[in-house]
Formats: structure tokens, C-alpha cells, sequence
DNA sequence: AACTATTTATAAGC
DNA sequence: TGCTTATAAATAGTT
């Protein structure tokens, strides 16, 4: 509404802003309220519309209108309140409130699925060709992306394993000394090996990580990755 | 109002009833839409009421209008709904109830929306290499589809261009003989055809659709497409 | 609540 | 979408 010409009255013209007579005003709620809620149902009707009219008047009395769709969702609601809770009315503006916003994330679901879909080249009937090549674009560009990233981590594996391989081609080695130095102290006839710097504390461990039997190729760079590889590569 | 006839109208009595034409439905809901809301804000400011309306369009495009006061707790609900964590609500039992439908909903909406932004590469920090290549996976298939449609509606739209061409070519062909047969018939010494089969029903077409110059080149397959282009393909 | 003179809303057409 | 116009509807004031 531009101005204070405002609305469609009859015998003569009204200025919009508050009717003082209370008389008057309850009157005029009552057409208006009738008028209001016709053009909510034309309008639901003929737009094939979902339609929701809540009004409180002065007087804090509650009207609401709605079309098939949203009454459902509002009487569910209104019996809630009344049942659980007669005294506090005014919860009944943060029912519609928490029904429009209800409704909100319901289309945000609908309308993200439907974009999840078509990204999958689910549902593609109704778009242009237009449509499509943008559809084209925006996976080619995820496409790259997640193809990079995924690259970043395979070579951030790889890395990671070779370290652990030098770790424990190390500790390998080291273990493979141990052993040298033991059986050449009960057999020092057989083998024997002159530079061995003392590393009791290892010792322990040869136990606990020495339990399935191993091959140890010479040392090269064919690591086999222990990684739960189920196609991807 | 008396009876079935409902709304108002001008120029046309309409029937209550679903608007067929899309086109014209859409129009009908933006005017109605601006009427109910001017009547809403008249009513509460005329009778000191609040008034709240939501619609959702065919399209599932939502629209509302409140009155102050009731706009303040949409806009404070509105902004609360877009934060997926529920604050502390001085709790009501019903709302329970409805806190958990809208949690549900939240969580929906949050899941679609990070694979979302996932598909499109933007949220890749968390993932491993299996879960990289599954994305991959499922972005190539979805391109593959899209590439697939893409093409297909490029070729109907060929298709249906080439069609076009003949038949603009064909007729083109006709008006060019009608053309000479005229012009040999008033100038009977300059240009003459012998074999002319007349079709004089199709005269009344030259006025109409010959309008602006075409070049005629000889036939050639090089139709340029009419096309709304702007980068695809 | 009914009546009616007026003002509004709005369907069509551009 | 915005404007215009003819006409249908809504409604303010009165009864």
C-alpha cells in the first residue's frame, strides 16, 4: 500500500489506521475477516496455492483460515494446544511460526533432494538444454575437484606408508642385529659379529610385534599398502 | 455473496476453479497475492489486529506477510530456523513433539546440504580415499547421465529445427514460383514458366509471413540454430 | 443483518 | 513484470 488512500470501502472513502468506536471496529473485523479469508480460498483455489490466514483480534480472539493442505498441519496443532496447555495462548503464534518454518525446511528438504537427484542424472525430464550443460559444468567442476583432492590423499598415504616403511625396515634391521647378537653368544662358533652397541630396552618388544611370520624381501620400494582397497585406483 | 460464483473479477466473470493455463495462473497468483496482503495489513491496521499470512505457490515458492507484531516473532523464528542448533527453548511440551519433527527435518536438510556442497567440491577435508573415490563414483555417473540427456536434447532440438528448415524451405520454393508466376503474367515478353501447377490457396500467406528479407542460399545443411546460446556446448 | 452507493480489486489485453 | 480499462466484488455507512 502506497499511502493513505488505502483500501476498498463504499459510501465513502476510509483512511487506513485505527478504528476508534469499538462498535465499529468489531464490525469492521467481522466483514473484513469474512473478505480476507474469500480471497485466501479463491486464491488457493484458483493458484493452486497452499494457504495459511491467522489473525488475532483486539480482543486476542484467535480466526485462522487454511487450505486443505496447511489445515491439516494447523488443526493438528490447535488440538495439541488446547489439549496440552488451555491457559498459554499465546504459544498459538509460535505454533505458526514454528509451521512456517516447518514448512521452510520441508521445501529446502524437497528442493535439495530434487538438486541431489539431478546431480545423480536422476531426474532430468523437464530441463532445457541450457539446464543440462549447467547440470554438465557443476559435476565437471566437483568432478575435478573431489579428483584432486582424492590425489592429494593417495599421495598423502603413499607417503605416510613409505615413512612407516623406513621405520620399520629399521627397527627391522635393528632386530635382525639383536637375534645376530644373541645366537652368536650362545653359539659363538657358528656366527659372530664384532659392533654391536647394547639396546637392551628393545628387547621387549620383540614379542609383542614379531607375531605372524614375515618375509623380508631385500628392502625396495613394492610396498604392498595394507589399506582396505576395495576397487578405488 | 450469495452462492457458488465466489470472487471477484472485472472484465470477466471467472470461475472458482484451478487456472489451467500456467502462465496465467502465475500472473493471477502474483495480483492476488499483493490484494490478499494489502487486505491483511489493512485489517490489522483498521481493527488493531495481527494478522499473519504464508502461502506457498504451485511452485512451492513460499511468500508471507505478518503485521508488526506478529513479524517480529517470524523474522526471530525465521533467523533461528536457519541455525541448525536448537537454543534453549523455555521449553513447552508441545513442543516436544514439534522440536523433534524439526530436529529430524534440520538434520535433513544439514545432510543434503553438506553432500551438496560435497558434489561440488567443497567440503572434502574429513573424507578418506575410499569415501573420495565413492564421490567420484557416483559424480561421473551423474555426468555421464547428464551428458547422455544433454545430448539427447540437443538432437531433439536439431531434429526439430531441421524439420523447420524443410518445411520454411518448401514453402519459400512455393512463394518464389507463385512469385514468378506472377510476374510472367503481367510481363508476358520478359519472364515465362511453362510448368506451373497452380496454388493459388496459399497466396494469402505471402503478406503474412514474408515479412522481414531472408537470404535464400542454395539449400545447403548449414542452418544456423536459433538457439538461445550463451556458452553450452 | 440487510441494503446500496461507492470504492476497490482484478481479468484481459498490451 | 507493469500499466490500463471495463467490470465484478467488497464494503462503509445507514437502516
Amino acid at each position: 500500500m502506497l499511502c493513505c488512500t488505502g483500501g476498498m470501502m463504499a459510501r465513502e472513502k476510509v483512511q487506513i489506521k485505527k478504528i476508534d468506536n469499538a462498535t465499529a471496529r468489531r464490525v469492521t473485523f467481522s466483514k473484513r475477516r469474512r473478505g480476507l479469508f474469500k480471497k485466501a480460498e479463491e486464491l488457493s483455489v484458483l493458484c493452486d496455492a497452499d494457504v495459511a490466514v491467522i489473525l488475532f483480534s483486539s480482543n486476542d480472539k484467535l480466526f485462522h483460515y487454511s487450505s486443505s493442505s496447511m489445515k491439516e498441519v494447523l488443526e493438528r496443532r490447535s488440538l495439541h494446544s488446547r489439549n496440552l496447555e488451555k491457559l498459554n495462548q499465546p504459544s498459538l503464534e509460535l505454533q505458526l511460526v514454528e509451521d512456517t518454518n516447518y514448512a521452510n525446511l520441508s521445501k529446502e528438504v524437497a528442493e535439495r533432494t530434487l538438486e541431489l537427484r539431478r546431480l545423480r542424472g536422476e531426474e532430468l525430464q523437464g530441463l532445457g538444454i541450457e539446464e543440462l550443460h549447467q547440470l554438465e559444468k557443476s559435476l565437471e567442476a566437483g568432478l575435478s575437484r573431489v579428483v584432486a583432492k582424492k590425489g592429494e590423499a593417495i599421495m598423502n598415504e603413499i607417503n605416510h606408508l613409505q615413512e612407516k616403511e623406513v621405520k620399520l625396515m629399521e627397527e627391522n634391521d635393528k632386530l635382525r642385529q639383536e637375534l645376530l647378537k644373541i645366537s652368536s653368544a650362545q653359539k659363538p662358533g657358528v656366527g659372530h659379529d664384532s659392533g654391536d652397541s647394547g639396546e637392551s630396552s628393545e628387547s621387549t618388544n620383540i614379542c609383542n610385534s614379531a607375531g605372524p611370520p614375515q618375509d623380508y624381501e631385500s628392502s625396495g620400494t613394492s610396498l604392498k599398502l595394507g589399506l582396505p582397497y576395495s576397487g578405488w585406483i
